[in-house]
DNA sequence: TAAACGTGGGA
DNA sequence: TTCCCAAGTTT
């Protein structure tokens, strides 16, 4: 706010010649990742599944966790088709373990959203992508740019931070203000003959060298106007946005196994939705209370999500296979607090979609109690 | 508009 | 250990 609105004149001090800078820079440092196709041919639309696929994988996630899932993700489903005719469950099972589960549910409506109204090829018209899901501005800046050669702005976090450290803007990144001017100045410079190199040009460039902490300045082709290199300090921009709390939270997890197999137990809304849980509460109601006063205390385990932390507490029933009636009470609260619930063969549990933090506590699990 | 939404790696 | 951060979108 202190931060007074900067005339354009500012943006352009540091001359026009920067994005053909960039651009070479980038043709001679591009990596060859696995969604990446070769630069210059219009993209076929299996070019467009993949590109679309791997910035579904890419959302607040690094290029290294997401490479392993493409590959998986694209040998299961190599294009629209086979993405459309997948059911649910086979679709987050292969998300899971990457976070953000709710990507998965976008996509592949996305995909049955191309093959019912769009006759399987992903519409060209950026006006049909405001009614498919997962698509924001920055995707839609991506696609206008690359299957379009629009002159629309990728603003990522990347480039949000190598035009704050250009320019020496400080944000603060949660600045709605500063993303908009990210975006204006971006419009202004993207080079209208390659406008989709210009923006993975200036992401590639954020990720590998104007890197949040430590920027390697001496191997940027833009040190010479940098205003944030000029000031010695270019790690200050952007100022980071100011870090929100994140509470604490304890549970009590129950692994109920009876001779119908493991208790597990899902939801559609909410933190974790549509994949499995072991049941979970933050507060044990009398009656819950009452009836596990039996389960035994086997361990804890620990978990932080991006707005809170989990602190877990095992439970078990004294003897493995048998809960004592238990699981009746817990099967009527869980679906009370909307929860669906399902026994499953102790042999399935490695198949069924579930989150990081339930494999930890399977884990945790002593084998007696698991099989 | 702000909060919700996962996870792993690096400092 | 703890904190920060990452190719954002939705409600």
């Amino acid at each position: 706010m202190e931060e007074a609105k900067l005339p354009p004149s500012d943006a352009r001090s540091v001359g026009p010649d920067w994005p053909k800078t960039l651009l070479a820079w980038y043709a001679a440092h591009r990596r060859p990742l696995p969604w990446r196709t070769p630069e210059g041919a219009p993209p076929s639309e299996a070019d467009v599944y993949r590109t679309v696929v791997s910035e579904f994988l890419l959302m607040r996630t690094r290029v290294r966790a997401a490479e392993g899932y493409f590959r998986r993700f694209l040998e299961r489903f190599p294009g629209w088709d086979e993405l459309a005719r997948a059911s649910e469950e086979e679709v987050l099972r292969l998300w899971q373990g990457i976070g953000f589960y709710r990507r998965a549910a976008y996509l592949r409506g996305l995909a049955r959203a191309v093959v019912e109204r769009h006759g399987g090829r992903f519409p060209r018209d950026p006006r049909a992508w405001d009614e498919l899901p997962g698509i924001g501005p920055y995707l839609s800046g991506l696609l206008a740019s690359k299957l379009l050669g629009l002159p629309e702005p990728a603003v990522d976090g990347n480039a949000q931070r190598v035009v704050a450290r250009l320019f020496a803007w400080e944000g603060p990144k949660d600045d709605p203000g500063f993303v908009r001017r990210v975006r204006e100045v971006l419009r202004a410079y993207i080079p209208s003959e390659s406008t989709g190199t210009f923006n993975e040009a200036l992401m590639e460039l954020g990720e590998t060298v104007c890197t949040p902490r430590a920027p390697r300045c001496l191997e940027c082709p833009l040190q010479d106007v940098c205003a944030a290199r000029r000031s010695g300090e270019p790690a200050r921009y952007p100022r980071p946005a100011t870090p929100k709390p994140r509470p604490l939270e304890q549970r009590d997890v129950f692994f109920c196994r009876t001779e119908d197999g493991v208790l597990l137990a899902r939801r559609d809304a909410g933190l974790l939705a549509r994949l499995w849980h072991f049941p979970h509460f933050a507060s044990l109601s009398e009656q819950v209370e009452n009836c596990c006063a039996e389960f035994v205390l086997v361990g804890t385990v620990e978990h932080a999500f991006t707005h809170r932390r989990w602190l877990l507490r095992l439970r078990v029933p004294p003897v493995p296979g048998a809960c004592g009636g238990a699981e009746k009470v817990l099967v009527r609260f869980l679906v009370k607090d909307g929860w669906e619930t399902r026994w499953f063969p102790p042999e399935e549990l490695a198949r069924v979609p579930m989150p990081r933090v339930f494999r930890k506590v399977e884990e945790r699990l002593a084998p007696e109690w698991r099989s």
